[in-house]
DNA sequence: TCAATAGTGTCTGTTAGACAGTATTTA
DNA sequence: TAAATACTGTCTAACAGACACTATTGA
């Protein structure tokens, strides 16, 4: 580019916001109140203001639409959306952020949102015409991501939480049932992954369970394999 | 945002473009003509045009910049960089992507850059000051990308290449040496992933060594794990 | 002949996954 | 007691990695 003239953008930083509620995958959406796509469901998200970070925004957003502080989420851009006409009114760069979240109440409708619930991704999924702009690219993406890091389960379970939960909340986000003896040894033989908080539960039922915490040692030195022990069809 | 009013921003799609030259893995960067950082090092790219998916302006910049018909190069996205100051002229969006082409000649300036070459890497991502931006941030989030996925190391090879050659493609992304009879066995053992030509060469010296093409069979049905077989320290 | 590289076979330790069996709670 | 869940042990097939060995070229 030899002169200095540029096509002026807006960028927006959206969510792919991920729960686990009633032990099916869910995604927070909010109703649109305005044009275009109005009373349309949307993923989250908004403008990235004038001097912010795209990053900050995205954690702004976050914490607008679920009152969540960080360090209970993670969360970790997706990908840009950037095709002309993906919105009507101008051009617009989508940045996505993937959030994972602990079950939460119900969420609080944002300033420009009619509505705002939890969605199971299933239905979603299942309806490519069921939400605004190019939103369902979006989500689709961003539970291939999510179901490709089960590593990252821990963040739907409580602070405190039993292997059989974790081992529950990886079933839903790989969709496919899990050997609990296996699953089990894998868990609590990965050194550093979980750290036992000494404290045990019988809230599951039967025998008592040992409660942990997400460890939190550094996750370079992990391996970044998941937990797959599927029983094969 | 409840009204209609959104800051404007510059978007670029900046390029991530890896090769390997000489048994070392090299980025392409051109020298910028212009302010800020004139006659700094840089990664080629440039600004979305107003009506251009940024994913095409990634396929111009690149074609621009290598000469280089798509098909021929892999190109993903990247990440995208959003932080304010960045570019001390303006509120700047860099959309950024990977590109991973097989061995180019000397490549081109375009009408921007005073000058383009290829640098090793290793040399680049030791010195952070070099590049202008956050390139070297960019540089270095890409080639972790690239080091992540061995599997496309094939991209780095002429069109039909032997056995050893992609071995030796995957030593220099890893940085690690392989051994090249489990490689050996491994590579060819997977079912689609290379095509036999049936025919042989002797261009790496010793006994003629199959040829074999890329192959075609879709990637979804491949699970994405590694040829690791370093021999350890 | 030797040197170099291609390609195959074989062994060993680790791991995934299947599943038996024991332990500890509530009803 | 039975039912439920937690946890441990063991077996097997597959796989990674180490390395011996044979095959086929050029010098």
């Amino acid at each position: 580019m030899s002169h200095t003239e540029y096509p002026p953008f807006a960028v927006t930083a959206d969510l792919v916001v991920l729960t686990i509620r009633e032990d099916a995958l869910c995604a927070l959406l909010v109703r649109r109140a305005a044009d275009p796509f109005a009373g349309c469901w949307a993923l989250p998200g908004g403008f990235v203001g004038e001097d912010e970070d795209t990053d900050a925004a995205a954690r702004r957003e976050l914490e607008e639409e679920t009152g969540l502080a960080d360090g209970t989420v993670h969360l970790e851009q997706l990908a840009s959306y950037g095709a002309p006409g993906r919105d009507p009114r101008m051009r617009v760069v989508t940045i996505a952020y993937l959030a994972l979240a602990p079950d939460l109440p119900a969420p609080t409708a944002g300033s420009d949102a009619a509505d705002a619930r939890w969605w199971p991704v299933e239905e979603l999924l299942a309806d490519p015409g069921r939400l605004a702009f190019d939103h369902h690219r979006i989500l689709s993406d961003g539970v291939a991501r999510a179901r490709a890091m089960p590593e990252n389960a821990t963040v739907f379970c409580r602070p405190e939480f039993t292997v059989a939960e974790l081992r529950r909340a990886c079933e839903v986000v790989m969709g496919t049932p899990l050997d609990p003896r296996n699953f089990h040894r894998k868990v609590t033989g990965r050194p550093g992954f979980l750290a036992p908080t000494g404290t045990m539960t019988t809230r599951d039922g039967g025998r008592p369970a040992r409660l942990y915490r997400r460890s939190l040692v550094s996750r370079s030195s992990q391996s970044s394999d998941d937990f797959s022990t599927a029983p094969v069809r």
